[in-house]
DNA sequence: TTGAAAGCGCTAACAC
DNA sequence: GTGTTAGCGCTTTCAA
């Protein structure tokens, strides 16, 4: 029943050409092998006609080249991560290429054991946002020479490619926003983490209070806890200092967490807190107050991501790309004036 | 640099046996084939000693396996298909299966193109969202005898493999439960689509309102609208329908713009109307007033896909597996009692 | 200018 | 029980 694909073969012996000939001809060295035109048109013809497609197993297997890029974060269902998919893949199969995507759930063996799978698979590139301890990993990826380009965060230590954005800056202006607009006692949600993008984060919201000459209030939630017991956390928090006047939360999971805390416990705080956010989302528009948001320049990050993984690809003496953009700060209701905001 | 990975032909080699026997004792074919245990074991105890790991893409080659699962959907940003394909994965990966995500952007097109790449890559089966016109794509993959089920929707023509929910009876239940919260005129804001799910759904709604002797207020949006213009299509709608006291929204995304068209042009309504959506989603908990919604059951539509790909993978004989689920309607503040609500 | 042939790593029919 | 060998479909060196 499965019609039989015509094979390179087919076309040589119909032909009545080499395979060889043919191969040429169709990679496009044909000139260049100086082949004859009435050959070429000849061969091109009838592939078509024919609607050739070559075998890419066959191609893959003898180039060592598969044409698949692996797309690894966190968790896919996160809309950060997701849209940027969306975005990699378009420019990804434009080019001929296909996305392999795959969550590591932010846990070293997990991260482990999908790149075991992906170097058995011979993949060609690797754009990753590395769990935590994956130090090692990527360092044996990188010494096998493939493209590797990592996101988000990054091993300072290593030599890799990466784009990332300015976070300690992002959450630096952020919070001079906040205060600028008479906040004074603002709490920072985030997780205990040593990765670079949640150091910096940090850093920059201490910076501001600093500079204001105010308290830094921050709590850390332990790495890993699932929402339930952040919530748990966060109420607490936010009990023990009933002075707080705003919440900056350091991701948009946590801004989730923390505004559902706030809906059931704190209702009336909602509008009179500043609240703001790393990672914007559709629903921070619709949310009522809607929420500031720092907004990661989606577009910027996929496209610069392709560029590089383009580029690496396509050179043999591999240059190192590390790209740092810059975040926008979305502001809306929620970080309002104060004095305006509590009428 | 890059160490050169050991092949069959070396394990053979180091231990003086033919590549059959290793080939054999690797597939775990050895005692079906007879091969000593002292052989086995030693082949076994080598291969892991140097850590074999076979080429799968010779193995590919050779089997015409890829071991590639694709998934398509309209638009992997979409939270309930992001969800969704994170629950594949999950399984697709345990069970050594590799999954290539894309969306077809509701194009048919576009679907054409996508299945035309994956076929070149001799992809192992398909789960599919296909877009409106793809009727004859599917059915010429139904014709390769290649794995396909299609979920979301279906072509009711087409004797194809599918998982669906019983769109009709979850928009009717959960119309009649607007109604038996009080509300009496319920406008219906769905997409002008003959796609199998959204003819149920507003089937659901008219069979409802008819049954409560009520009257049909439905605002179809063309087809392939960007957001802004639906928007402004339902600001029209509400502007033309004043005595509107709940509107159910046929999709998530609908039920997001809706919501930003209430919360700027009809503050007051958000809280006074009966407010349904289809598709539940992690904001409409956060949301003031936290929004109703009928949910989709993910975990079993994804584990459903997944149990029948891997049937249709693992027997030669396919049975035709068409299964409808039941979705779940997740009562919130958007539709309780309406007297209640408008103290 | 074109063709023959080796071989990528693996499977499996067939031979011994 | 184990080995020989012919491919899967393609690229590419070498020879003509």
């Amino acid at each position: 029943m499965k019609p039989i694909r015509p094979s390179i073969k087919d076309i040589a012996a119909h032909l009545n050409v080499s395979v060889t000939t043919v191969s040429f001809v169709l990679n496009g060295k044909g000139p260049e092998m100086r082949i004859s035109e009435e050959v070429i048109q000849k061969i091109l013809g009838y592939a078509r006609e024919i609607n050739y497609r070559p075998n890419q197993l066959a191609q893959s297997l003898r180039t060592g080249k598969t044409n698949v890029i692996v797309f690894m974060v966190e968790d896919i269902s996160n809309p950060f991560f997701a849209r940027l998919a969306r975005i990699i893949e378009v420019i990804a199969y434009q080019k001929g290429y296909k996305v392999i995507f795959c969550s590591n759930e932010n846990d070293d063996r997990h991260t482990g054991e999908l790149l075991q799978v992906f170097r058995d698979q011979q993949v060609t590139g690797y754009i990753i946002i590395p769990s935590a301890g994956a130090k090692k990993q990527i360092k044996a990826l990188l010494q096998e020479g493939v493209p590797v380009i990592l996101f988000d965060r990054y091993f300072p230590e290593l030599e890799t490619n990466y784009v990332v954005i300015d976070n300690e800056n992002a959450t630096y202006q952020a919070t001079k926003h906040l205060i600028g607009n008479g906040y004074r006692k603002i709490g920072f949600v985030t997780i205990a983490a040593s990765q670079t993008q949640m150091v910096d984060r940090l850093k920059g919201y201490k910076k501001a209070v600093k500079e204001a000459k105010l308290r830094s209030r921050v709590l850390e939630l332990p790495f890993g806890e699932d929402a339930s017991e952040g919530e748990e956390h966060m109420r607490k928090f936010f009990e023990a200092n009933p002075d707080l006047d705003a919440v900056f939360f350091a991701t948009n999971y946590l801004a989730q967490q923390g505004l559902l805390v706030m809906r059931e416990h704190f209702p009336g705080k909602l509008h009179a807190w500043g609240i703001m956010s790393f990672d914007d989302n559709e629903f921070f528009r619709i949310h009522t107050p809607s929420i500031s948001a720092v907004a990661q320049p989606l577009e910027e990050i996929g496209s610069k991501l392709m560029e590089i993984m383009l580029d690496l690809l396509k050179n043999e003496k591999k240059a190192l790309h590390q790209v740092v953009l810059t975040a926008r700060l979305q502001e809306r209701d929620s970080s309002q004036q104060k004095d305006v905001k509590s009428l």
